[in-house]
DNA sequence: GCCGTTTTCGGCCCGACTGTTTTCAGTCG
């Protein structure tokens, strides 16, 4: 049983128990186990079945849970859920999704009216029968069929990529006003995280009359949603909300901090602020009534004896910890990349030609890059076969030895395919160097099957990297079913690398995996598997995927010279 | 339901906002 299934059983139960009214610390414990379950980077079925090992050593996780667990992986499922159901029609879930629906009018709605799902919610809005109720009025009704309408686009997030655009084009049109001093986007856009589902923008200013004015003119601002004194909300023109919040200086950093996330991360910190008699809030750091600090993030981190911590690393994964004990990571930089590993050229799918590509990552001040067109498999690519590669690779030898000042590495993604085979035979790969290799059919192949797949690659010395190890497509396409940890094991003992794939919509590994190779010593490669010039840029979303992965320069491939990544290169087929 | 060099019981992050209410519960981030 996957751990997602797992986390799922729990966080059912704590939406179920929730909705009931229990304990919400109870409700807690459960949506703590659930997140501790899905970013366990091993099966926590494993945990459970291996007796030299205890459930109870997880964080979260007591007595209770860990037997809970138990039946969960014996059974698929768990009693309490089945009884919670009965008392709760499951479809009640779905309103808690509903912006101003929280567990206590679910219920009541649920209660009083038998409604069970958004179907009937809606029906009830629209007869008005919801303002009836206790608690309830025409507003809170009328805002409830105006979610519905566009929830679709409420709950959407978006890729990182994406809001970053937005993000940077907001920032510059802002900067304009003279009355603006400190301006930054907070929240998990600060994180880096893979989709960001809104923008928090804090500002210091003189006056917010004049910032606020010039974010209602902007170009991109659809509606206006909300404007008061100290925060506006507005609506973009790709559906996201953009919040801003004007702060005073001497709170700015608490703000950041408060505003920056993640709301577990922030649990943490104020645990450890009240055990030093402190209390942490949005406007600074307290002991009594006095301010001890709030100005900026390195104060307020300091004021609880802790170092500033990069916002990548703020998940509750043990940050706190490094921090104490003086670990945390010296997280890699995209300006220690000095290599791009994967990228395609017009003589398959790409659109620019070998010299545009070279050119384009000298430009960017790169020692070196790979060329890794497709190989024959990949059809609709207009793959290679041998030799057409070979051809390729000499073409790509004379255009590289009159571009100086950068390597040029004969590279080629390689498929896997659907029997386990690879697409080349290792005469021909002896020749390249450089070896990426990936799947691109058979994505649903059973998890035993694929998993052998990916495990034959890495064990063939020729092959120097699994590229997009898992295959999904953020919010389009699953992982496939593969067994993630015995790759990495697999990576570990044969020295081969993996990819952290820089596509928006790849991403992959993540950063949970990312953690888990870190522990193992897998060296990573951050490539853009770029198919144009403007792909080449997409290098930094790897590079944060990385960061929260907690890697550091000596964790990622493509930071070293070429000097060592030759000799990288050629360790591994020895 | 978890957790503990102040605790095995009594805590568990914190404040703003909204709409509904006459002092606040529920929701949100």
């Amino acid at each position: 049983m996957e751990n997602p299934e797992v986390a799922m059983v729990f966080e059912e139960i704590a939406d179920l128990l929730e909705i009931l009214g229990e304990n919400p610390f109870r409700v807690r414990a459960y949506r703590n186990a659930a997140r501790t379950i899905r970013e366990l980077p091993e099966p926590v079925e494993q945990v459970a079945r291996d007796p030299g090992r205890r459930l109870e050593d997880l964080p979260g996780i007591g007595k209770d849970l860990a037997e809970k667990i138990r039946v969960i992986v014996n059974t698929g499922d768990h009693p309490l859920r089945q009884e919670l159901r009965q008392k709760v029609p499951p479809g009640l879930r779905d309103l808690l999704d509903i912006p101003g629906l929280g567990p206590k009018r679910a219920y009541a709605l649920y209660k009083q009216l038998g409604i069970t799902s958004r179907e009937e919610l809606k029906k009830a809005a629209q007869a008005r029968r919801i303002r009836t109720l206790r608690g309830f009025g025409a507003k809170t009704e009328q805002a409830i069929l105006e979610a519905l309408e566009h929830l679709e686009e409420v709950s959407r997030r978006v890729y990182l990529a994406e809001a970053k655009v937005f993000a940077d084009a907001v920032i510059q049109h802002l900067r304009a006003v003279p009355e603006l001093h400190q301006i930054e986007v907070a929240g998990s856009f600060r994180r880096r995280k893979e989709t960001v589902g809104d923008l928090d923008v804090l500002v210091t200013c003189d006056q917010s009359a004049p910032v606020m004015d010039r974010l209602a003119e902007y170009s991109a601002v659809r509606d206006v949603l909300v404007r008061g004194d100290t925060k506006m909300s507005v609506r973009l023109a790709n559906g996201m909300q953009l919040d801003l919040r004007v702060v005073p200086e001497e709170s700015y950093g608490a703000a950041l901090q408060y505003f920056t996330g993640s709301q577990a991360h922030n649990i943490q910190l104020r645990r450890r602020a009240q055990e030093m008699g402190l209390k942490i809030n949005e406007y600074g750091v307290f002991r009594g009534e006095e301010r001890v600090a709030g100005r900026t993030e390195e104060e307020v981190y300091a004021a609880v004896g802790l170092p500033w911590i990069p916002p990548e690393l703020r998940e509750a994964r043990g940050e706190i910890e490094w921090a104490l004990e003086g670990k945390l990571p010296k997280l890699v930089e995209l300006t220690q990349i000095r290599g791009d590993l994967h990228m395609h050229t017009n003589v398959t799918d790409g659109r620019a030609s070998i010299e545009q590509m070279i050119l384009a990552c000298k430009e960017l001040g790169y020692q070196y890059l790979a060329i890794t067109d497709h190989s024959k498999r990949v059809t609709v690519a207009g793959g290679l076969d041998a030799d057409a590669l070979r051809a390729h690779w000499r073409n790509i030898d004379r255009i590289a030895s009159r571009i100086a000042g950068i390597t040029v590495l004969k590279g080629v993604e390689l498929d896997i395919l659907e029997d386990g085979s690879l697409d080349l035979p290792d005469d021909v790969l002896a020749e390249a160097d450089w070896v990426v290799a990936s799947i691109h059919y058979g994505q649903n192949q059973p998890r035993q099957q694929i998993t052998r797949r990916i495990l034959n690659a890495i064990e063939n010395k020729y092959v120097h990297c699994i590229a997009h190890p898992t295959g999904r497509l953020i919010g389009k396409r699953k992982a496939y079913d593969v067994d993630l940890d015995l790759v990495l094991k697999a990576a570990a003992d044969h020295g081969c690398f993996l990819e952290v794939n820089a596509q928006p919509s790849r991403l992959d590994l993540d950063d949970v995996a990312l953690l888990a190779a870190r522990e193992k010593g897998i060296l990573i490669a951050i490539n853009t598997d770029a198919h144009s010039i403007d792909e080449l840029r997409f290098m930094e979303f790897g590079v944060y995927q990385a960061r929260r992965g907690a890697l550091e320069a000596k964790d990622v491939l493509n930071t070293r010279s070429v000097r060592e990544l030759r000799k990288l290169l050629t360790q591994r087929r020895k």
